[in-house]
This record gives C-alpha cells, sequence and structure tokens, in this order.
RNA sequence: CGGGGUGUGGCGCAGUUGGUAGCGCGCCUGCUUUGGGAGCAGGAUGCCGCAGGUUCGAAUCCUGUCACUCCGACCA
C-alpha cells in the first residue's frame, strides 16, 4: 500500500500543518473542545495514552526511589510571592480564587501553574535533620496557566503533568537527580515514543523562573519546528533561601538544603502527533497505543469468523493489548478508522484466512501486508510491534537529520531556512544575550538548547565572529 | 496582546436585492451487503454563537461580545 491519503476529512499536512493537526486530534477521538478556551475534555482514546504515558514514567520513577504525594491546587498569594524571580515568571499567567462562595478572600489564592512553593513550605516543615534527606518527591496532577493562544495538547489553560521535586544535602547529589531525570526522560522519549530527542541545557535568558540551571529535551516535529518535549531543572539553594528550608548536618550546623523539579505534560501526546502522525491520520508508538491490534474480521456474518477472531482476541490478550471491531461497519470503513487511530498493527481475519489457518497482518506506519499463520501469532506480533516501533523511530530520526543544518553565518541561516525549510540550526555561540537576541531577529530562530554533545564547528561565534564558546541548537519552537 | 479568517442540525457546507432554512456525511428503522470508508427504502434532528439595535419582517444590515482558527509576541 502506498502513503496516499485515505481520509478525506484530514487535511493534508503539506496543505496547512497545523489544520492537519486539529483535525487528527479531532478525529482520532482524543479531545473535544469544552466552553472554557483552552480548556479540553480528554476523552477515552486520548486519556488512555496519557495513562499509558503516566504508567510507564511512574514505574520509571519508583525504579530510581520516588514517592508520589499530592499538594494541594491552591497557592495563597504571599507564599507564591517568596521567591522573586519565580513569581515574576509566572504572576502574568496564573489564575485567581477571589471569592469561597460569596464570601470574598482576605487573601486571594492562585491555582498551581507549578508547584515549587507548595513543595518548599512542606519541605521546611518537614525537613530539620540530615537524616530527613534527600526527599524525592512526584506529583501526578494538574496544574492551570491562563494563556493567550491555546492549542490542545500543545498550549492548553489547563494541562496534566508530573512535577518531580526533590531535595538534597549537597548540590552535588542535586545535579545528579537533575541529570539523572533527564535522562530518564530523554530513555522514555526514545524508548518508549520512539521519537529522538537532544539533550541540552538552557541559555540564561530561556531559564525556568528560580532555577540556577535548566536542561531540555527537545524534539524535532515532522513539520521542522522544535518541541521541548521534558525539562529538568537545578535550584541550587536558592528556594531554601527565601523559603527558609534548613537542616541540621552531621556537624550540627544549620544548613540549606539544595533542589531540583523535573516535569513532562499532556504535551507529549501532541508531540506524539507531531513526531509520527501522517495524512491518514495518527501513528502511535505501540507502547502507548491504548490499542496494540485491532481485529478485523471479514464477512463477518459468515458462520465461524467472529467466533475465530474472538479467539483470536482472547488468546492476544495475554500479550498485547487487542481489540475486535465487530461492528457492522464495512472492512473498509475499519481500515480507515483503526488508520486514523493509529492503531500500530491490523489483524485481517476472514472465511479464506480461516480456511488456511492464517491472517493478514498490516502494520499501519509503511502499510505493508503480510499473511501470517495463526500457529506463529505469538512471535510474530511481538516482533511486528517492534517493527513498527524501530521503523517510526528510524522515520523520525531520517527527518531530523534531513532538516539539521550546521552553520556558520546567520546569512546561511537565513540561506538553509528559506531552501530547506524549518528545523535545527546547529551554530556557535560566543555567550552573549545580545548575539542569541540577534539570531533569533535576523532568522527567526531561538536558541533551543546547548546541546551537551557538542561539536566544534567554527571557533568564532555565528553571529558576532568573536571567540565562540558553544555549539547552539536554534529552532523555531511551538 | 496585535493583525487576518470563520461561527447555520453531531460533522462539513449552501443560503441571491432582508420575506420565516437547505444539501452531503453521520444518526435511527428495516432488508440486502462485507478482503479499502457498501446499496436501497423510510425516519428524526435548527431561537442560524450570544446580546442589543434598525425594520412590518433579520441567518442576511449595524453595534457589541464570546468562541474557534491562522500569523506574530509569550509559554510545558
Amino acid at each position: 500500500m502506498d502513503n496516499k491519503k485515505k481520509v478525506e476529512q484530514i487535511t493534508s499536512m503539506e496543505v496547512d500543518f497545523a489544520q492537519w493537526y486539529t483535525d487528527v486530534v479531532k478525529k482520532a477521538e482524543l479531545i473535544e473542545y469544552t466552553s472554557v478556551k483552552g480548556c479540553m475534555a480528554i476523552r477515552p482514546y486520548g486519556y488512555a495514552i496519557w495513562e499509558n504515558i503516566q504508567h510507564i514514567l511512574d514505574g520509571m520513577f519508583k525504579a530510581t526511589g520516588h514517592e508520589n504525594v499530592c499538594m494541594p491546587m491552591f497557592i495563597p498569594e504571599s507564599l507564591l510571592n517568596k521567591e522573586k524571580e519565580h513569581v515574576a515568571g509566572f504572576a502574568p499567567e496564573v489564575a485567581w480564587i477571589t471569592h469561597g462562595g460569596s464570601q470574598k478572600l482576605e487573601e486571594r489564592l492562585c491555582v498551581r501553574p507549578t508547584s515549587e512553593t507548595l513543595f518548599c513550605e512542606h519541605y521546611a516543615n518537614i525537613i530539620q535533620s540530615w537524616r530527613d534527606l534527600p526527599k524525592l518527591y512526584n506529583q501526578w496532577v494538574n496544574v492551570v496557566r491562563w494563556e493567550k493562544t491555546t492549542r490542545p495538547f500543545l498550549r492548553s489553560r489547563e494541562f496534566l503533568w508530573q512535577e518531580g521535586h526533590t531535595i538534597h544535602a549537597t548540590a552535588q547529589e542535586a545535579i545528579a537527580e537533575t541529570e539523572r531525570m533527564l535522562n530518564i526522560y530523554a530513555d522514555f522519549c526514545e524508548n518508549t515514543l520512539a521519537m529522538p530527542v537532544i539533550k541540552g541545557r538552557k541559555t540564561e535568558s530561556d531559564k525556568f523562573a528560580g532555577a540556577e540551571a535548566t536542561y531540555a529535551i527537545e524534539a524535532l516535529m515532522h513539520d521542522g519546528k522544535a518541541l521541548q518535549a521534558g525539562t529538568s531543572h537545578y535550584f541550587g539553594d536558592g528556594f531554601a533561601k527565601a523559603f527558609d528550608i534548613t537542616y541540621s548536618n552531621k556537624e550540627n550546623q544549620l544548613v540549606h538544603p539544595f533542589q531540583t523539579s523535573w516535569g513532562v505534560t499532556t504535551r507529549l501526546i501532541g508531540a506524539i502527533i507531531m513526531t509520527h502522525g501522517d495524512d491518514s491520520g495518527l501513528v502511535l508508538p505501540p507502547k502507548v497505543a491504548p490499542i496494540q491490534v485491532i481485529i478485523v474480521p471479514i464477512a463477518q456474518h459468515k458462520a465461524g469468523v467472529l467466533e475465530k477472531a474472538a479467539e483470536l482476541k482472547e488468546k492476544l490478550s495475554s500479550y498485547c493489548r487487542v481489540k475486535v471491531d465487530d461492528s457492522d461497519n464495512s472492512p473498509g470503513w475499519k481500515f480507515a478508522e483503526y488508520e486514523m487511530k493509529g492503531v500500530p498493527l491490523r489483524l485481517e481475519v476472514g472465511p479464506r484466512d480461516i480456511e488456511n489457518n492464517q491472517c493478514v497482518l498490516v502494520t499501519r506506519h509503511n502499510g505493508e501486508k503480510s499473511v501470517v499463520s495463526l500457529d506463529e501469532l505469538e512471535s510474530a506480533i511481538p516482533a511486528k510491534l517492534q517493527e513498527v516501533h524501530d521503523g517510526i523511530f528510524a522515520r523520525a530520526l531520517e527527518n531530523r537529520k534531513k532538516r539539521t543544518y550546521d552553520c556558520t553565518s546567520v546569512q546561511q541561516i537565513i540561506d538553509e531556512l528559506a531552501t530547506k525549510g524549518d528545523g535545527f540550526v546547529r551554530a556557535m555561540w560566543c555567550g552573549d544575550e545580545a548575539c542569541e537576541d540577534k539570531v533569533k531577529e535576523m532568522t527567526g530562530v531561538g536558541s533551543r538548547c546547548i546541546p551537551f554533545e557538542q561539536e566544534n564547528l567554527s571557533d568564532t561565534c555565528v553571529c558576532c565572529g568573536k571567540p565562540a564558546k558553544t555549539m547552539v541548537c536554534w529552532g523555531k519552537a511551538y
């Protein structure tokens, strides 16, 4: 099968990528809009993807010693105000609670945009001794940021995420935690979501409000725009000082501990859509696909077909997430429907197959069909799912390679973007914020991160020509 | 928050110089179908985004407002 568009309700990516995205989100039944701008109803199929993400990531957190907690949804204004860079960063987009019933509150409460302040308040209460450290906490909650422009999953006013907040006796330990979690995110993106990412450090101007250092993983979407897929922050002891968190160390001195925070959000679902999707709709990484195998019975009214489909489902369900569609829609309708929903593997079974003790397996990402004996399914299906994972990872990596431009001058950046389209620009930088701003102004691409994997592309800054300090990865961001 | 576009059954759209709303898909019933979005027959679904105004009369004209969307600025 070729990759031509089979679903006319979905706008082609080439025609209008943004419209394609919205079409996919709606047609795959991930969300529905609600009457509150920027707040979406996440539907069962969309939420199931999130549940799978949660389940796998949560396992990785637990395996590295983290514990889940749940902080309140409200932050008193005075608490939010304690760390001044932090409040300056978030104040413009917080939602405020001013009344309880008809009574005006003495102090207004903000709906958490992030929970550093709540964790700090809590840590100040529960930490007294070096024996209380470290604390490795995480929470799976919703947060609210009153965005002006909203898009499903990519920028909503309310979103779901996890936020890890840890507190340590030493700076080294906290820095190690920051790096460890970034690595977990990168590992998750590549091995679970089949999405290649670039690990790096954010520039000073792009740092989290109140952080000493911010690290991020950056992914490149199909249209060449970058998406920050996860962040991990090192706070030093700045928050501990602002919130008066102290403990007695082994030498009986009262000192400040060191903190981190890190998070990924439902934006990851947006990243999956824009990394793997095609003109027929979603393409889901098998590991988070709510349905990994869809069984489509052919000529299902004929004797034995539905029975065989049910029997196969029963067998398969011991090693994969499987569903039979026995609705009376036509097979063609079902093919299109599950392609739109990105189900990695389709299993067709009809009278002809049953006679030959076989079925047809079709991989969503490339449409390849193969005939497989029913006796070999238990090895064939896991192999096919792995094939899909590897296939979409390779394809995403190929897109990133094709769209990565090494540049040594601002003019070259402009030319590459103009002739080859949006993508990652790798170029040397002197470290001066003025150059960072100027590159953005002249070329439209901003600094995404300073990759950990450095290469010396030139000795001089791409902008000012002075000696270069680091290679920066630039791009247009979502 | 600045600039554009769009709001009409669930979805996609038409609706002329203002005259009281239509098409396709989907939905419901029945029969026939089933290896790439099946066919026929019958049926249901609308304060035309919302609020004012002009008019004998507004989906249509005017004002305001809200939402969606695209392009910027900001952000996970």
